[in-house]
DNA sequence: ATGTATGCAAAGTATTTGCAATAAC
DNA sequence: GTTATTGCAAATACTTTGCATACAT
């Protein structure tokens, strides 16, 4: 089910133009070349992974310009945000994705995806209640993985700590 | 509903004496100092709230006091993160508050709690089927509230500005 | 007595911003 | 030609950490 092939990107880039056409902003080939390596990507990421990714490929754009770039993505409806670790948030693309939330082991970080119906319904619902334009929702549960669950638990650090060790290991 | 007086204050220290014992730490004038300030905010804070809160009572506890602190109190269920804005963690304590989440207006930053019965029944129902022991869930609803849907949409960045200006205000 | 917790200041990490040069329109 | 965008480096924001002192047990 997952659609990520070159229509996928081409679609994206389409619709992003449209955006910048809209906005009057300017297209340039760094935000197309970001586009390209994030729908490339069948997985979430966040910065530093997609500055690394885009550095291992010899394309070379400025962390600056990514920050800059991911609130047009995620403004354009491209991104999102999908949760908060490591001290930072994480994206995921949303063309060619199904639909779905995050189930996150918060001892080793580890990610599950999931989807169930009944959320699309709890959102419409609190939508009408509060009169609220709902563009987008997070539902992220959090615990402890069958492997996590045996040993104690509590070892929170441990993401992070692998963290560190992946961004050194890039270098 | 809410039950933030004295005595939920207390169950909270009462709760919070029992996990520093049982996990062999000490407790100090401090760590209470935080809790009974916490479990005043009858509203969602961040670390930079508290902390100033803290000095204008004239209690004073470091902000690396509050940041070696806030993981105890998580771990030990009497404060949960809720949400991620301004760049960084926002939390609110547990006892004597009803379950909810959050719908936030992306434009202005309004936050209004919700509550919805069908959240629980799709947590246990994701945690049976993925064998994960689900400790907690984040569901946030983001979109325009009625008075920003009026107006154009995607300023996203005020909110932070006025965050600034907050603490700019506190000096 | 022992060793955890504190405050402070420094370091570390993530993100934003000023500016001159570039390039999209 | 005009002006948004870029890369760089500096600045800012947030959080963590090293260390000497204080204090809980």
């Amino acid at each position: 089910m997952i659609l990520n092939n070159n229509s996928a990107i081409m679609d994206a880039i389409q619709k992003f133009r449209g955006y910048i056409k809209k906005k009057g902003l300017r297209n340039t080939p760094e935000r197309e070349t970001i586009i390209e390596e994030i729908f490339s990507i069948h997985d979430h990421f966040d910065v530093d992974e997609l500055f690394l990714r885009l550095r291992n490929k010899k394309k070379r754009v400025s962390k600056a310009s990514l920050y800059r770039t991911i609130p047009l993505l995620i403004d354009s409806g491209l991104i999102k945000e999908v949760y908060f670790a490591d001290g930072h948030l994480h994206y995921e693309h949303i063309y060619g994705h199904n639909h779905h939330c995050h189930l996150r082991c918060t001892c080793c970080g580890r990610i599950i995806e999931f989807a169930d119906d009944a959320i699309g319904s709890i959102q419409s619902r609190i939508g009408k209640k509060y009169n609220f334009a709902i563009t987008a929702h997070r539902f992220e549960l959090l615990g402890y993985c069958p492997q996590c669950a045996q040993r104690v638990g509590g070892v929170q650090k441990e993401q992070r700590h692998r963290k560190r060790e992946r961004r050194k290991g890039a270098e």
